[in-house]
DNA sequence: CGCTTAGTTGATGTCACTCAACCCTAGTGG
DNA sequence: CCACTAGGGTTGAGTGACATCAACTAAGCG
C-alpha cells in the first residue's frame, strides 16, 4: 500500500528493507479522502504528518478575492507536511483535488525513524528540499516563460514525477485535474489553459482525453518547454 | 561580525550562548564578494555551505534567451545552501548582488553542529522551511497579484526581513538594489517596475531615494499588498 | 428529460511589454 | 573647470498576450 513512498524515497538514497518496514510500520492510520476535501486547513497544527498514497492533492493559498494559487501538486508518495512541527502553524492549505487516499504518520515516529536511520533521515529530507526545487523552477516558469511553454513544463514534469513512482508506463499517465484547476496552479484563466492545450494538441506533443496524457513527443515537448530535468534530482540512488 | 546570522537564527529557536559560540567557530572564512561576483554558479557542488554577513545577494536561474529569474533575496543572516550534500549539484546560482561579505562554513562542521545541538539544529532547518514558505508567497504573487501589489509586496518582506535582522530602524532599510534587478525578481521588465515604484510613492507608501527606502505608511502599504507576515514565521523564539 | 460540470469558441478589453528617446548624476580625464 | 561617458531612472507611443464576458456544446446523471 505505500509503495510509492518508498519508490519515491528510494531516489533520494538507497533505502535498506529495514529502513522500507520501519517506514511501513510508522503509517498508523489509512484514510480515504473525498474529491475537493481539505487534508490540512490554512492555520492548522496538524497533528500527524501526511502523505499521499493514492489520486492528487494540492497545496494552496486562498486570496481576499476568492481566488486561488496552486502552490505545488501532490502525487502519490509525496509528503504534504513533513515538518510543520519546526515552523508551528501552517501557511497554506492542503486539499484533496480528486479521491485520494492519504496515509497519517504521528510526528514522533518520524522523529524516531531519523533519528535511527541516517540514510532515511537523508531521505525524508531529500524529499523537502526536492520541493522546494520545484517551487523555485514553478517561479522560473510563472516569471519568464510564455503560457504555453508554462503549461508544457508542467506536463513535462507530471510525466517525470509519475513515473519515478512508476504511474506513468509509455509514456501515459491518469490526469485527474480540470483545466480549470491547472489554470490555478499556472496562474492563468481557464479559457487560456484551454487555448494553450489546444496548440500543444495541435503541435503534436501530446493527446489529453478522457483524464489521460499521453505524450507523444517526449523530446520535442522538453524542448518547447525549455525542460531541464535536474532540478527534480531524480537519478536513482545506488544501493549503500 | 556574524551577530546577523545569529540575529535571524534566534527567530527560529532560543539558541543558547554555547549555541552561538560553536557557530561563530564554524565560520572558518569570511570573504568579500564584488558586485555582480557569482558565489556559487548553477551545476557547481560547492565545498562550503555559504552565509550572508553583508550585503545583498540572490538565488537566480538563466533562460535560454538570455533572461535572468531571481528566485530569492538573500540578506544579512541568511544561508546560500545549507543543505547542498543532500541534493547533490546545485540547480541554481548565487549571486551576490552588491558587494557582499560571505561567510563560509565546511559542511561537516555544519553536520557536528547539528547533532551537538538539537536547538541549533532545528534553528536550521527553520530557516530552510521559511526559505521554502517566502517561495510560496513569491508564487502566489506572481500568479495572482497585480504587478503594484506584487513589488508592493515585495517591500513589505524586505521591511520585516531586515528588521528581523535590526537592519531597518525606524522603518527605513538600504535598498541596493537596481529597479532592473528588482524586475527580474517580480518578473516583469524594469519600465514596468519603474511606473510601479512611482504609483507606490505618490499614493505616500514610501520613498525611494538615494538607496535608501523609508516605508512611510507601513499599515497602508500591507494593507494594498495583500501582506500577511505569517509566512516569515518570525516569532520570536522565547528563550529556553 | 432537465440539471450540472467541463470544455470550447468568439468578441472585446486591458495590463504589461517593446522600442525608443531623454534626463540626471557620478565618475573620468583632459 | 568643463567635456565626455556610462549607468540608472523616467517618459511616451504602439503592440501583443492574456483576461474578461458571454454564449454554446458535449457528457454524465438524477
Amino acid at each position: 500500500m505505500i509503495t510509492p513512498l518508498v519508490r519515491k524515497l528510494r531516489h533520494g538514497a538507497p533505502l535498506s528493507c529495514s529502513d522500507e518496514q520501519a517506514l511501513a510500520n510508522a503509517c498508523v492510520q489509512i484514510r480515504d479522502y473525498a474529491a475537493r476535501e481539505d487534508v490540512i486547513a490554512e492555520g492548522e497544527r496538524p497533528r500527524h504528518v501526511h502523505a499521499v498514497l493514492d489520486g492528487f492533492a494540492c497545496r494552496y493559498k486562498m486570496l481576499p478575492d476568492g481566488g486561488r494559487q496552486i502552490l505545488a501538486w501532490l502525487v502519490p508518495g509525496d509528503f504534504c507536511d513533513l515538518h510543520v512541527t519546526i515552523l508551528g502553524e501552517m501557511d497554506h492549505g492542503i486539499c484533496a483535488v480528486t479521491g485520494s487516499t492519504i496515509c497519517a504518520i504521528p510526528p514522533e515516529a518520524v522523529e524516531r525513524l531519523s533519528s535511527a536511520s541516517p540514510t532515511l533521515s537523508r531521505a525524508l529530507w531529500w524529499a523537502t528540499l526536492v520541493d522546494e526545487a520545484v517551487l523555485r523552477e514553478w517561479l522560473v516558469g510563472m516569471g519568464r516563460r510564455s503560457a504555453d511553454q508554462q503549461v508544457a513544463h508542467l506536463f513535462c514534469e507530471l510525466l517525470l514525477r509519475l513515473r519515478a513512482v512508476d504511474l506513468a508506463p509509455g509514456s501515459r499517465f491518469d490526469m485527474p485535474l480540470t483545466q480549470a484547476e491547472l489554470a490555478d496552479s499556472v496562474g492563468l484563466t481557464p479559457v487560456h489553459v484551454n487555448r494553450v492545450v489546444q496548440q500543444l494538441r495541435a503541435a503534436g506533443y501530446l493527446e489529453w482525453r478522457g483524464g489521460v496524457v499521453s505524450v507523444l513527443d517526449e523530446p520535442g515537448l522538453m524542448a518547447f518547454a525549455d525542460f531541464d530535468a535536474n532540478y527534480l534530482h531524480l537519478r536513482r540512488a545506488e544501493a549503500a
